[in-house]
DNA sequence: AATGACTCCTGTGCGC
DNA sequence: TGCGCACAGGAGTCAT
């Protein structure tokens, strides 16, 4: 599930946890996972204290004393569980406890998370975050911004937004999303996104991502569910799986065929062929 | 340089 | 109820 809202909303349910603790305890239940993992990372990460936590792009970044950092990224099926059951959950490959004894699992089916420790002072020079574009919440993400991105690309709007160097955070979920809220097709040739559609496009991305993250935030009580898993919340979609059903901003209209679904670079994308343009 | 196909993996939900 | 298949929120690698 993890695009830019869950993952914010699954790094701020990390940090009363483990903000300013130390990892007391750190198990590995394998080698790799998407990467092969660093070398003795659990006996790195043993001992540390936490001294901040961050995001970037998909990215969830814990600023450890040292001056390293542990970067995570949750893949497809990637989710952290907060005290979770003994014995771990399966897929349960990365336990944390802390010197307070709060307990965090990392939980991958798939297994295209993935983990690395990192030079905190090098970040921006990390091969996984050197290449990732602007932050779509950040002021520096403007219409001009996007447009200048997407200048000579010949590919779809919808294959240029998935694309992490374009804008950081973007998943197809998000992308549907936006195009329909911006009135734009996802057929479109990105380096036709100029001018007033570039200026619908840019607050379209980030109200969606941001009422996505207050919806995170604001439903579940620390971002925390029953059964300790971090970052889910209910979604309100309006084109993202919805194939066959009533645009919800056409409603009733005869014109409207409904939303579609159609497969784009081996994906499937969802929109409203009358209202999206 | 940019693009699209293929790939890594397991779980789920559907039709039969 | 069981089985097989399609599909799933990501993104690196490779050939073109």
């Amino acid at each position: 599930m993890p695009e830019l809202p869950e993952v914010e909303t699954v790094m701020r349910g990390l940090c009363p946890p483990l903000l300013g603790q130390v990892l007391v305890r750190v198990t590995l239940a394998r080698q790799a996972l998407r990467f092969r993992l660093p070398e003795r990372l659990a006996q790195r990460l043993t001992g540390r204290r936490v001294l901040g936590m961050a995001r970037r792009g998909k990215y969830i970044l814990a600023r450890l004393d040292g001056n390293e950092t542990l970067l995570v990224h949750l893949g497809m099926s990637g989710r952290m569980i907060l005290d979770p059951s003994d014995p771990p959950p399966a897929h349960a490959h990365l336990l944390i406890e802390t010197g307070l004894g709060r307990r965090i699992a990392f939980v991958d089916p798939r297994r295209f998370g993935s983990l690395d420790l990192v030079d905190s002072r090098a970040e921006a020079t990390h091969p996984r975050l050197r290449r990732l574009g602007p932050e779509p919440l950040g002021d520096r993400f403007t219409p001009a911004v996007l447009s200048a991105a997407l200048a000579g690309r010949a590919s779809t709007i919808k294959a240029a937004l998935l694309d992490q160097t374009v804008v950081a955070g973007l998943g197809n979920i998000y992308v549907a999303e936006a195009l329909f809220r911006a009135r734009i097709s996802p057929r479109r040739q990105a380096h036709g996104i100029v001018g007033r559609r570039a200026a619908r496009l840019v607050p379209a991305i980030k109200d969606v991502l941001s009422e996505a993250i207050a919806a995170g935030g604001s439903s579940l009580r620390d971002h925390v569910q029953p059964n300790g898993e971090l970052g889910y919340f209910q979604h309100a979609w309006r084109v993202y799986g919805r194939a066959g059903m009533p645009c919800p901003d056409c409603p009733g209209r005869p014109a409207c065929p409904g939303i579609a679904r159609i497969e784009q670079a081996g994906r499937s994308t969802f929109y409203c062929p009358r209202l999206q343009r």
